[in-house]
DNA sequence: CGACTTTCCCCACTCACAGGACAAAGACTC
DNA sequence: GAGTCTTTGTCCTGTGAGTGGGGAAAGTCG
């Protein structure tokens, strides 16, 4: 099958494309409304898209009370790929064009292990959802990497936990292997547009994205938009002194917060209190596994274990405190906790709301929700969908 | 004189008229380079601009090398009030269209006497200003004030240092007493969008405006728009911990950097060394005056006192660490000090510096300028101008 | 079965815009 | 100083897009 080739001539068609895409099929009438044009304006869009093959007739809509409409949608045979490359794992997702999931693979892999070889496992992938009979092919793919991208060329550059990276042309690249339009962006930035798109954050302009895994990082949307910052490396919050003269950190400095919370640092400090002899809970997971990660200290928390407990909540409060400035900063309409840590759940939730309310000022916090994402691992291979669908549904 | 009624009727029309604003007269043929219209379509634009008043013939310019061609330029006789009511004075200035300074008036009054008497006295400096001939009316004024606004409204809202001010109807009431439209901001705001219209921010699209005075404020520009977020109080960086635990401070908790740094904290500073015997030039200050300001410590510190410049050392490192998280945030392309503590200088400076750069991730740093503000005390005016004009020179 | 609604197609009329032709005004060359 | 070239500004016309009305098609409701 020929794959999506044509773009929106211009603004209007570019408006519905979107409409569509976020509100599924629906009948010209209806669209009508929704945008400012005159019917005949409304038809002769319509037929234009209808000719390119964008969209399609999908039967009568139910009647209004009079005449029943004509449906249109979005071409069924639309393909997007999302991928998202964690520090630890890659996740690879069809959509058709309405963003909605059909087929999702999850593989564990280090990304420190480079471009070529995570490229290679995430063509692989891809190639088994194909096989499986969800996709003849890909119209556009996004892609996350968990570090700063130089948005325009989609490129990441000086990657702290990913060298090997630094300047690997990974749009260029997937491009030509999946013969489609790619777009690149942070992981982070991703999983704030997939909650945008279909989680907690729909209908929020302005909102803060915290995504706590390996690392931690931000995604700052701010009026609808992504801020990217001008190196591509806004929302790195990682990095910020959250302990004076604190632990040392790998990127030379101490007292980061990444340092004192984080998967990483959660699983170091699980190992320590082990070692102190604090926690049979955690002991008995190290002995049963020969390591402790993030998700152990969660099941130990779970089973009310104190140790586990206070490790989240001093994580959460440091966090939290981070947090703090950031909201008084940006003053975010909402806050979204997600990531690999979101099993720690309502405990580190709880300790982050404590921590901002208090430090922040009412008139930032009075009407703030703080909330845990509601996608978990799909957040991020939709939003990268919803990037690349971005780029397609604009004028060329 | 009939004042400005006449609004931009689309876009092309507003473009011309921030051409005109921002590059000073010029000749049809050079604006017709700038914007993308067909010379017929900008001849017809034109022409019902000078037919709406707004522009003027200006002469002919000098010839590229072929027939000369007729000068356009805003009407010299349209008038803008630029109003910077600080914690501690007011400052008014009338503008062109071009905003350019015409005159310029400063008047020491605390703002917590409340909007009323502050009222009076802006007024009445307007009413100096409009005497001494620079004026015989306004077609629109922009006034900054030392709080968060609901900026669609005009209304500070829960402002800590100007209680009295909440929800007064800034907006509607200079414009009933003026009798033209105003548009009302943060006072930081505006001094960032002063130095991004006139200063050192100029074509940059990304970057932070830290004004230190009284209090601690930051005016946050992304894309070339302040980001003034979802309550009016983005910026407020003046309640971020900086000292865990430290000192208290007026909004309840401790360790703000307010608290620690600001115009009020040097000069209680300043009084607490002279207290200790630290500092004999402070003190034979205090003893002159009766009482140490910001400005005495800054005069102290260029005498070479050894305390004083310690004082704005370390009020630099904790102003500097705060800024490194919002850098790290944020990722601007530009950070500009300013306010009233511009008097301390290069010691300030370079002491924000050290810190930032330590701090943030190099990625975020390597090309950052650090930088005093350009226009001081004008700043804050300008950017009122500025304001309302991009109100003004929008499509209605 | 008829009246009313809603949707959609067709068509003619209007209007804005692009772009070429031309006139005006000055620079440059010889 | 005359002729040629450049640049600017105006005029005019052809084109094409968009609006809005009319009416047919296809429903619902009483």
């Amino acid at each position: 099958m020929r794959r999506m080739t044509a773009r929106p001539a211009n603004a209007h068609q570019a408006k519905l494309l979107k409409l569509l895409r976020d509100g599924g099929p629906n009948s010209r009438a209806q669209l009508g409304d929704e945008v400012d044009l005159s019917r005949s304006k409304l038809a002769v869009e319509v037929d234009r898209l209808l000719e390119t093959g964008l969209i399609v007739a999908d039967g009568l809509a139910a009647s209004r009370g009079g005449r029943r409409s004509h449906n249109i949608r979005l071409a069924p045979a639309l393909r997007f790929l999302g991928v998202d490359i964690g520090a630890t794992s890659i996740d690879v997702a069809v959509t058709n064009a309405e963003l909605e999931i059909l087929g999702h693979l999850n593989q564990p892999m280090d990304v420190r292990e480079g471009p070529v070889a995570v490229f290679e496992q995430v063509l692989s992938m891809a190639a088994k959802l194909k096989a499986s009979g969800l996709a003849e092919g890909f119209d556009g793919a996004g892609i996350g990497v968990p570090g700063p991208v130089r948005f325009p060329e989609g490129v990441p550059v000086a990657p702290p936990i990913m060298p090997g990276w630094d300047g690997f042309p990974v749009r260029e690249a997937l491009s030509q292997e999946l013969g489609c339009p790619v777009m690149v962006d942070n992981d982070v930035n991703l999983m704030a547009m997939g909650e945008m798109h279909a989680g907690v954050a729909r209908s929020v302009g302005d909102f803060l994205c915290v995504k706590i895994g390996t690392g931690i990082g931000c995604g700052i949307v701010a009026g609808g938009e992504v801020h990217r910052g001008v190196t591509g490396s806004a929302g790195d919050i990682g990095h910020i002194q959250a302990v004076p003269d604190g632990r040392p950190c790998a990127c030379g400095n101490r007292g980061c917060l990444e340092a004192h919370f984080s998967g990483a640092a959660l699983a170091r400090d699980a190992v320590e209190a082990v070692e102190q002899g604090r926690s049979e809970e955690l002991a008995a997971r190290l002995a049963a596994n020969g390591t402790l990660t993030a998700a152990d200290v969660a099941v130990a928390a779970a089973a009310g274990d104190a140790t586990a407990l206070d490790l989240i909540r001093e994580g959460g409060n440091r966090t939290g405190q981070v947090i703090a400035g950031l909201v008084s900063f940006f003053n975010p309409g909402l806050v979204v906790i997600g990531g690999g840590v979101t099993g720690l759940g309502h405990t580190l939730l709880a300790a982050i709301r404590t921590q901002v309310y208090r430090q922040s000022l009412p008139l930032a916090t009075g009407n703030l929700p703080i909330v845990l994402g509601e996608l978990g691992p799909t957040a991020g291979v939709i939003g990268a969908a919803r990037l690349i669908s971005d780029h397609l549904f604009s004028p060329a």
